[in-house]
DNA sequence: CTCCTGTCTTACAATCTTGTAATAATCGGT
DNA sequence: ACCGATTATTACAAGATTGTAAGACAGGAG
């Protein structure tokens, strides 16, 4: 059941909000104005925010940018104006999306309902074939069982799967891997680690089906 | 200069919108049908799709899925009608955004600005205090400067940063970070790994500032 | 085919990581 | 202040990672 904060200072407005979110499966927390609000964000975790931009004791705007320092929520700007200044504005500020007043309610159930898929969204996952890495755990599997990269080969693999179909070369990769450590690491070093990466990650190492060496240029990952 | 790709069969509407998002400074390709505009899709990249409804060869929604089966380019619908069902349906199949006729000009170009912004957003950092990971790259920084760690002192990380300001039981952690290795690991590994963890990120492991013990229930990372 | 160049493979030491155990420190309650 | 339980610290061995070097191999040009 998501949770909603509402920010809205019109009592007969944010009544029938509450109410109808309610009856559509959210539950609603209602602020009255800007202070309020953002005390009540601090406090306790949102999946939507949905704001006024006109509160007696603020504009919105200033609200949404101080919500967006902190985190990135979806917040939904209302409005009672059809000011078109206001909605670019309100995007400026990090809005994710934008309603006029009267409200339709079926649309404002599917833009939150969008809003709350598109940020949900997150965990992506880079695969190829058979192979899965989750760079919101830092693991990688292969056909579901776990395979245990060192720091510098999940760095190779991250590297590969970020930019599939595309050519890496030599001196590219070497720079992603290499950049901080200030030293010199040798010419066949990269070698190396393409041999121990294809060793963990390819089913036939000696014919690799992932990573594929483009004479002369570099390497790439196919996609998939 | 971003590349839009504009599907519509009005005439008029088209030759204005073409004009007014040149000017605006946007490479726009206007196709004029289902069929025409699936094909210029699936030929260049594009960074965002334009897509009206009401094409005569066939329902915008179509397209969309169509669309969406092979990207996940941003997709903004335009409607004539004030159909509010229409909407509804629009973000089922995956789009964007919804605009209805008659467009104001500048809130039409935000929310392509902001469903541009929202879609290239993907190289998140998570950050506390001088402390940086980029999950994108597999790097961790601490005032600028790598702090290298192991795999699983990097998963560790991960996980605190990935749930700021939220307790981590004992038991969650050693889930997280010990899930696919069947075996036990001691009772006193993670502290072991906290100690480690705590050795290379704070400016002072005697005083943690970043992972705080919660005695009795785990730990948590602060926020910011 | 032959040579040359670029890539692959193997092997190797220095260093780091991993998990454990033993000991010390700390917190909270009494 | 004392006690018991939880957490922190240290030290340690087995094993893994890292970077290098040397030789094997493969593809393309002539």
């Amino acid at each position: 059941m998501p949770a909603i904060l509402l920010i809205e200072d019109d009592p007969a407005l944010a009544r029938s909000l509450v109410s109808y979110l309610n009856a559509s499966g959210y539950t609603v927390l209602h602020a009255e104005g800007q202070t309020d609000g953002l005390r009540t964000f601090s406090q306790q975790r949102f999946d939507c925010v949905l704001l006024d931009v006109s509160l007696r004791d603020g504009n919105g705007f200033a609200v949404c940018t101080a919500i967006r320092a902190q985190s990135q929520v979806p917040v939904i700007f209302l409005t009672a104006s059809a000011d078109e200044a206001a909605t670019v504005a309100g995007f400026e500020v990090g809005a994710d999306d934008y309603i006029g007043k009267p409200f339709r309610p079926l649309e404002l159930l599917a833009r939150i309902k969008n809003a709350l898929r598109k940020h949900s969204a997150a965990p992506r996952l880079l695969t190829c074939q058979n192979l899965r890495l989750d760079p919101a755990r830092g693991i990688v599997t292969k056909n579901g069982q776990e395979v245990f990269l060192s720091a510098l080969e999940y760095r190779l693999l991250l590297l590969f799967l970020s930019n599939p179909e595309q050519l890496l070369t030599r001196e590219r990769l070497a720079d992603e891997l290499w950049t901080f450590s200030g030293e010199f690491v040798g010419d066949n070093t990269l070698n190396v680690y393409i041999k121990r990466l294809r060793d963990k990650i390819e089913d036939d190492p000696q014919h690799p089906q992932i990573l594929k060496t483009v004479r002369g240029l570099g390497y790439k990952a196919v996609q998939g």
